[in-house]
DNA sequence: CAGCATCCAGAGTGATACTG
DNA sequence: CAGTATCACTCTGGATGCTG
């Protein structure tokens, strides 16, 4: 278990991983542009990885302008099935959503008003 | 899919859920001696998070000494199978690893050996 | 286009001491 | 036992400029 975090734990990995298993083969401006917040040097950085790891496959075409094409190894193909499992669990996620967040948010504003009483008591307290 | 990597991507929350999958529930102390790296700091703040965030249950007990456990909520439940897959995947790899290892080694030595030739080439030439 | 090198702020993390 | 608080440090990751 802990084995497969560290290979797919990456901060982005599981995001590029779910990226390749749906679109198969992706240039590097293509999984440049998924989300701003992936700096390119970031993106280098877990490719690298996850080629490193056996994970995905980086193919160099020797031509100008350059051209490198990513896509999954059998390994990595081997985990799209549980990455649809978890979109999927994000989605019920969302559904019940609405739910928990009220009954958090209750239980937060009670716990809010709690601890002002509290601090408000003992302030009293110290104060004589 | 960022909503499910936001909520169990933490560094270690995958790793905890995995855990309280198998024992259903678990004390503050047994979670602490899963893994030495795993600091009492970081397995409180990967708690309160997925608490927060309705993947667990904390149920503290009022006695002296303290005793809290942890537990999963529904929603946490379904995400059972999914970690079972993901530990099945790591167990493949292991499998295939010395194989990929092996040719990676080679691939690596291969490129280690290209550069040290480039290098030491573009050195003699500065030197004249 | 795809990627590397460098610099650097700040988030993340560890170590330690303290508390109900 | 199960935390909280604080400080110091590491190391990620963002911005920028350069290369084949």
């Amino acid at each position: 278990m802990e084995l497969t975090l560290d290979l797919i734990g990456g901060k982005w990995k599981s995001l590029l991983l779910w990226y390749l298993s749906n679109n198969k083969i992706m240039r590097f401006s293509e999984l440049n542009r998924i989300n701003p917040k992936l700096t390119q040097k970031m993106l280098t950085q877990q490719l690298r990885e996850m080629e490193r790891d056996g994970l995905i496959t980086r193919k160099v075409y020797a031509q100008v302008p350059p051209k490198v094409e990513y896509s999954l190894t059998p390994l990595g193909v081997k985990l799209t099935p549980i990455l649809g499992s978890l979109c999927e669990w994000g989605k019920e996620y969302l559904k019940s959503e609405n739910q928990v967040n009220e009954a958090a948010s209750q239980e937060h504003a009670l716990h809010n008003c709690k601890n002002y009483l509290i601090n408000t008591t003992e302030k009293l307290e110290d104060e004589g």
